[in-house]
DNA sequence: GTCCGATACATGACACGACATATATGTCGT
DNA sequence: ACGACATATATGTCGTGTCATGTATCGGAC
């Protein structure tokens, strides 16, 4: 039981950390490491509604991203329509520049990725992920990352 | 390279469900997570000032818990006293309400983590546990549980 | 002693992240 | 057409978590 308390702090720190680290690098483009995964799953998966995306996010389980999305559109980054069927929906896509901005995101994220990558040099990924995959499956926020593992399941999902 | 983004984002799945899970655990205590854990090195650690407290925290990393304290002072958990040789420094400990809401805080964290060591039953755990604990030593917050895992040593070397 | 820098803590600002609740819009039974 | 209900989104509130900055206290150089 002991070991499942250090598994917990060890989850806790390494997201922290990595978490600073993704600011780190995404401060000279003057985003958040929220804001870059909702431009990540819009470049992805196409335009969505506010729901859908919520979905797929790991980040903000539960509710609408009603505010993380309010903040890219401030920004120009993501374009927020309203659909002409049912006017409850929003239409959410990224703007131009939204999608040049993901580039830069891209390379932000492989440089974190690079250097995790080197951390763990000669340790059990493969199994550490077994058991990860696992861990999450059994909760929302593990199955918002199968749904963008399958494009199959993430086409569902864009369907509203 | 694809299987180090996975990991981020698992890692990032995980803490924010254990979060919730731990949070709704101690949502009758009045408490938060951050502030259980905060309460758990106090208790494990005895009086310290608040920038020992900082090292010892996995969460709060890098500033003081000036704050996350208040809110424990404010409900009659914590004492915050001033150091009488050297008056920059607090004197943290818990109250005797602070000593007993930690005897209930064990019970709803024991809980949570009987559901996750069923979750991961079968699970290379050990290998996952040596992977995560070598990502996380490379940062200041794995430095905080290194340092925790020495007074504690004892037990957890009896349940693995 | 007096200034200077270092140390410990406090505080302001901002963005999350979770929960609860409110508002707008649609659907369906009648 | 009407009203109850459901769905999508918005908003209020609270507690972090991070960065930057401010304030109090101490120690040492002079």
């Amino acid at each position: 039981m002991k070991i499942v308390e250090e598994l917990r702090y060890l989850v806790l720190a390494i997201q922290r950390e990595g978490n600073r680290a993704l600011a780190a690098e995404l401060r000279p483009l003057g985003i958040t490491p929220s804001q870059a995964e909702v431009l990540r799953v819009l470049k992805d998966h196409g335009p969505m509604t506010l729901n859908a995306l919520g979905g797929l996010l790991v980040c903000e389980t539960g509710n609408s991203p009603s505010r993380l999305v309010d903040r890219l559109v401030a920004q120009g980054l993501v374009k927020r329509g309203i659909d002409t069927v049912d006017r409850r929906y929003l239409t959410l896509s990224l703007t131009p520049s939204g999608r040049a901005l993901h580039r830069r995101i891209i390379t932000a994220e492989n440089r974190l990725h690079r250097t995790i990558h080197d951390l763990v040099a000669g340790q059990p990924l493969d199994e550490t992920i077994s058991t990860l995959r696992t861990l999450a499956g059994a909760f929302p926020a593990g199955a918002a990352l199968a749904r963008r593992r399958g494009p199959e399941l993430a086409h569902l999902a864009q369907e509203r």
